[in-house]
DNA sequence: ATACATGGCACAAACGTTTGTGTTTCTGTG
DNA sequence: CACAGAAACACAAACGTTTGTGCCATGTAT
């Protein structure tokens, strides 16, 4: 009823799409796709003329149409355990800023820990055509298939942390070993000679790593592992504490305790404070990750640190050399990272400050 | 060369599609489309034979195309400031939870308490052709144009936590009001009189209800406010452990401190037993958000949970109602959650058994 | 002046679905 | 027997891009 210049069309929202920039700048919708994707045929005049018309539209490419058109889309999918604590959180962190710089966005989906909900994750990222697809494998997989189906898809496969163990795969890992040698040293050279180790779940690969840094670390001291003072599980709170009663037990208690984590680090924390130890002086602990709470606790834990940002951001590297070069799928690279030891008051005297750090 | 049945085509993917289910069975692809979404005009026998090949041909439908055609994704789109510790991390996965059993993936971007990321979050989402955007503001944002963008799309648009002052928004909120007014009621019970109270940045509404719960507490018990018990921050631990500082220099200084958030409460309790404080017998302390690192510091703290899962799992349900009316898309709906108070050793004697709790 | 390369653009066919509108066959009813 | 109506399926046009190829001007070398 009342004059508008124009009639605008009530509910929908009226997207405004190539071909509308055509017929108004009546040219074909070629030179309009052409003109926005900077392609070499098209003159610079017209390039403006259009780019100018998509901003005063305010033209929204549909990213959907694309992708369908060229097979490939700018997603990113991601399947992670889970993303509590600090270090996938970071990961993720890292990942996403390397892959925005890249036009990419990321989905990030939670396997839980378990393979079923792994294998459905799988599918809803290639359901979602995901240009590339990356993995932290849940604890209990054993069984890598569902796997196969992204690569027979030609869609790039970067596994990053946990990786499965035939060394067939692209990969970003830390270097665990040299991570659980460090900090089994830095204990050695504290003193401590009947050093304690926290192992984790064997079939994973990182595991496996510390705890083999942990033995070789203590061959380079002339020790032999003490098979008493080796105590495997899941490295829940609870299982820490739950060692380190059984330590304590011992005619011959350990002197340290290195940790594959830092909860179940933290756990043996709380029976030794309970029962009246003094960390590190009577029993020195160090554990791994540098979760957040290991500055908070009393003492402060020591903990190596695993370079998350620093990993998402080889992921996404190792994503894009192999999606351009299309016929490198196959290959098969590891990206090494280097750990870095946070050393802090539950490994050594003097530095167990917590509150003069804060003030 | 050699004899196989069939000479598998080497390199490319070949993605089966319904073309290739209608060929194979001598029948047209609407015929195939129907019968694999269950249409009425598709016989029973049909689409049996359709769904047996289509398992056996191994088909993935191209969400792509059907979003494209359909002009809508399963694709829901979640923007965060971070997704560092306990509460973000859980929503979303209250979120996946409920958007995966309603065929919904999940997009999460961070905005890194940032309004440009935010916005660009947002841009990234709508190319990314969403079926839905969840929110919860950065810290910063105090415009809010880029989601206007959203709504003239006609996509469903959900703020949750962090939401913008205006009623006028479908949100999900927990009742931070109740939460902050409950543990302060908590520490009045526990004989506190002198109550500080440690606080947001006030433009966001969670922080403003927290602290307006705080004094309605104290109101309730005939206590007036004290100005120099009120400070205000951004909520890190530095800026606890310093209000705490210049509390305990105070002639009459404060017998309990309630804080908006857990961060800023540990920062007060590392100064406190800096100085030699007894926590709760001297300053008792109440925390909100319940975070991991609430139960490992000692004494633990007492916090406000804020029902992290049911939250996300909220945020989808508004979500499918307002997707499944279309027209509702300019419906204000408000769902507000109770939160429940967790009281640890922090506020209360005999409670503090850190490590009893483990054994 | 003819031949030839080149820049700048248009045509039209894809990509894999969904869906409104036929078209055929069959069953039951008057 | 004729006809309405339903059941079961096919046709073909979308959805918004990308891209190989073809066309027509120029401009340059011969």
């Amino acid at each position: 009823m009342s004059l508008r210049k124009k009639q605008l069309p009530a509910g929908p929202p009226a997207a405004v799409s190539m071909a509308d920039l055509a017929r108004e700048l009546g040219v074909s919708m070629t030179t309009i796709s052409r003109a926005l994707s900077d392609h070499h045929s098209i003159g610079a005049a017209t390039k403006q003329r259009v780019l100018k018309l998509a901003k005063k539209l305010n033209y929204q490419p549909n990213h959907l149409a694309a992708a369908l058109r060229k097979g490939q889309s700018r997603l990113l999918g991601v399947v992670v355990p889970y993303i509590e604590g600090k270090f996938f959180p970071s990961v993720i962190q890292g990942i996403e800023q390397a892959a925005s710089r890249a036009g990419f966005s990321v989905i990030v989906c939670q396997s839980h820990e378990d393979v079923q909900l792994e294998r459905r994750n799988v599918e809803t990222l290639l359901h979602a055509q995901v240009a590339g697809v990356l993995v932290s494998l849940a604890r209990n997989t054993q069984q890598y298939q569902h796997f196969d189906k992204v690569r027979s898809r030609g869609i790039p496969l970067v596994f990053f942390d946990r990786i499965p163990p035939t060394g067939l795969v692209n990969s970003v890992v830390l270097d665990d070993h040299a991570g659980a040698y460090q900090a089994t040293r830095h204990l050695l050279e504290q003193g401590c000679r009947r050093i304690a180790h926290l192992a984790g779940p064997q079939h994973l690969n990182i595991y496996q790593q510390r705890r083999q840094g942990y033995l070789d670390a203590l061959a380079t001291y002339g020790l032999a592992p003490d098979d008493e003072l080796l105590n495997y599980s899941d490295m829940t709170l609870e299982d820490g504490a739950q060692a380190m009663r059984q330590w304590l037990a011992l005619p011959q208690p350990p002197d340290s305790v290195f940790g594959a984590g830092d909860s179940v680090i933290l756990g043996a924390l709380q029976v030794l404070k309970s029962q009246g130890m003094r960390v590190p002086q009577d029993v020195a602990l160090a554990g791994f990750s540098n979760e957040g709470f290991t500055a908070i606790t009393e003492p402060q834990l020591t903990s190596v640190d695993q370079r998350c940002e620093e990993m998402g951001e080889a992921v996404v590297r190792l994503f894009l050399e192999l999606s351009a070069a299309p016929e490198a799928t196959f290959m098969q690279r590891q990206v090494v990272l280097q750990p870095e030891l946070f050393i802090r008051g539950s490994s050594q005297q003097g530095v167990a400050l917590p509150v003069a750090t804060v003030a």
